[in-house]
DNA sequence: ATGATTGCAGAATGATGTTCGGCATCAAGA
DNA sequence: TCTTGATGCCGAACATCATTCTGCAATCAT
């Protein structure tokens, strides 16, 4: 076997797993990416160049898309968070409808499964503002409805977070069925 | 008047509205925070310590909340995307839906008028880690029904931009208002 | 058993963040 | 109009940190 034992596609360097010290390492700069190698190094147990190292490795394989400054939307002038289902007639209406993502406002364009079909996540200055995207949507060929969800509170909002949930508890039937499972995760 | 001509609380120097070398500035770092502040001072044609002067104001005021890597969703093994309507009977029901936010599957729980009363953007191992998180989420008390949107395809997902839209096209009913948002209009 | 590979630590170097002093600009009040 | 205070910027100095290099230890494959 010219393979590793445990998958197909192990150890070829650019594209592994993550490993523990990696979703410590992403724990750390999904929180605060500031932080200095040897400070991080410091809260993973690893020397300045090894934590280094390893978030070089992060950034190359993607597993960092990028480093980014995170903003409120408050401060920006965008207070109303709003989710709009979009109705069209048939399929493919993708292509025209992205011309909205022109829009600052628009920061999540979705293709669902459901009793819908398209799923827009959009931050607006105002009520106003929110009715000037809906005609612009509604301006747009192929928009057949839409309708909005706003927000009234927002209780959690983060990036994606690093960690997983390892077992589900009202799931696992039976020890087999939780082992089976695990050997057949896609990651 | 001991107060600034412009506005009710301008010039408190801790909040401040933004002003157009702001919001360059955030336009550049939300796309990349790595960046040095000698070239963040030519971008946005700044020397570097000016630029790092309003960029430590930007964060001291909350405008920049923080600055984060953003992980790959499917590096990070969670290729599943899902947004969850939650109908639960009466109100106040929050305070126990915000268990689940101890796992890391969960980003958003947001509480929205509509036909629903809570909204959920869950991002999953697989199908049947979605399973467990319904099921979880049924466990709850006070929760009634649960909607589920599986994303198919993702085509823009971005963080808080800085920029807003100054005019919308539909909304503008006389010159009078149009010239106004034009006036009004950061970039 | 042995050679190749991988990952980490320590030290040196270069780049960058950060602070300081001075100047120009603007607004308010005499 | 002149003064006074505040604000924001620049250039230069300094301190800190990122980055690279070398060597070593552990692991895996032959």
């Amino acid at each position: 076997m010219n393979e590793n034992t445990d998958g197909i596609r192990r150890k070829r360097a650019s594209s592994r797993a993550l490993d523990d010290m990696d979703r410590k390492l992403l724990g750390v700069l999904a929180e605060d990416a500031t932080i200095s190698y040897a400070d991080l190094g410091e809260r993973v147990g690893l020397s300045p160049p090894a934590a280094h190292e390893r978030v070089k490795r992060l950034r190359r394989s993607g597993a960092i898309r990028k480093v980014a400054a995170l903003i409120d939307p408050e401060a920006s002038g965008k207070p109303m968070l709003a989710f709009v289902h979009v109705d069209t007639t048939g399929w493919g209406k993708t292509p025209v409808l992205l011309a909205i993502e022109e829009h600052p406002e628009v920061e999540e364009i979705h293709s669902v499964a459901g009793d819908t079909c398209m799923l827009l996540k959009v931050r607006t200055e105002s009520t106003h503002a929110l009715e000037g995207l809906l005609a612009r949507l509604y301006d747009t060929p192929g928009v057949k409805a839409t309708r909005s969800y706003v927000v009234l509170s927002t209780y959690l909002e983060r990036p994606v977070q690093p960690g997983v949930t390892a077992e589900w508890p009202a799931l696992v039937k039976n020890a087999q069925a939780g082992v089976a499972a695990f050997n057949n995760r896609p990651g």
